[in-house]
DNA sequence: ATGGTTTTTACTGCGTC
DNA sequence: GACGCGGTAAAAACCAT
């Protein structure tokens, strides 16, 4: 093989270097490679893959730096956000706040030579290792804070949510960080979960499919790290009212006051009469405005409704016969 | 994993405009 | 003929076990 080749085609930079602190340049490319020796002391030449450099044992003369680094450049702490990052391709070293550039204080106690330390010094490193872990994690807490609310708010906007939905949605996320629930999970994963939840708690619920509309993860993500969020933070979620979406679609179906008030009556009969345990609660809903229309006159097609509620038409149909039924049983 | 329930998909038939 | 509506069977999704 040829030891020429690779040294003038691989790194040019090498042999420039080579020359400019040593003028020669021959007595590399006579040595096998690995029996490389130091231009500068003669000494002992090791590659060391893991950070792509060739250097002398000896003296610590860098002879070849900036090789092909192939070990992995990032890490991803689940499944999805594996594919996520595979995905786009670049590694990103933006998903670690400080870009990995945070100071490290070794635990061992032993100075740059190796030699251990008198107690005095001892002592001052534990004191510096303390507070060292306590700014950077204090500031890594605020970096992760930040690109989560801004995710809330973005998301939020998306939903059309109102302020005090994304007020409550940071208020969680600020808690889900205070009680550690983010490590093995996405800020952004977790930020969603905290919008679907504050939609929910302050009684203006959005599905979970329109929730990972807006959102850059899995809806099947999505739940399981509400519910995570939900049981570690003993959060007060009632399972949804169908009656708060009714609104929502009457609105956008440019439906009166009235069908909007027979709909949301429709369902309270329903619940009465135990009709919807079990049921969808967006498809109850979806089901008492088309119903509601219907009494009243409007104009709205099964395909309208569905649209707006994002629910099949079979399931408006079968739904909105059960609420008549209980709408009948009532009056008997 | 499995079985039961609910929802969706896809298709068909009926009446009306 | 297009449209709204109703029904059905089978597939898919979901949930508890």
């Amino acid at each position: 093989m040829s030891e020429r080749t690779f040294t003038t085609t691989t790194n040019r930079s090498r042999s420039r270097d080579r020359q400019s602190r040593t003028g020669t340049k021959q007595t590399e490319t006579e040595t096998e490679h690995d029996g490389l020796q130091c231009p500068e002391c003669s000494g002992n030449v090791i590659t060391d893959d893991e950070h792509g450099e060739t250097v002398c044992d000896d003296c610590g003369l860098v002879i070849t730096e900036d090789s092909v680094d192939r070990g992995p450049e990032w890490r991803a702490f689940d499944s999805a956000e594996k594919d996520q990052k595979s995905r786009v391709g670049a590694p990103t070293t933006n998903t670690m706040h400080d870009k990995g550039l945070s100071t490290n204080i070794d635990w061992r106690n032993k100075d740059a030579y190796g030699r251990s330390l008198g107690a005095r010094q001892r002592q001052k490193m534990q004191r510096l290792r303390k507070w060292n872990e306590r700014f950077r994690t204090r500031d890594s807490k605020e970096r992760n804070l930040k690109q989560a609310l801004g995710e809330i708010d973005r998301m939020a906007s998306a939903l059309g949510l109102p302020d005090n939905v994304r007020e409550t949605a940071s208020v969680i996320y600020r808690r889900a960080l205070n009680e550690d629930l983010l490590p093995g999970r996405s800020i952004e994963g977790v930020s969603t979960s905290c919008v679907y939840a504050a939609a929910r708690m302050a009684g203006v619920p959005r599905s979970l499919d329109e929730i990972a509309d807006v959102s850059r993860v899995e809806k099947s993500e999505i739940a399981r790290t509400y519910r995570y969020v939900v049981r570690e933070l003993s959060l007060e979620v009632k399972p949804a009212d169908p009656e708060q979406y009714v609104p929502r679609f009457a609105s956008s179906l440019d439906l009166s006051e009235e069908s909007e008030m027979r709909a949301k009556q429709l369902l309270k009969n329903a619940k009465q009469q135990g009709v919807h345990s079990g049921k969808s609660p967006v498809g109850l809903a979806a089901a008492a405005v088309y119903a509601a229309a219907l009494l009243t006159n409007e104009k709205t097609t099964q395909a309208a409704v569905s649209e707006v509620a994002d629910i099949s038409e079979v399931t408006i149909r079968n739904r909105y016969h059960e609420l008549l039924e209980a709408e009948e049983e009532m009056l008997v």
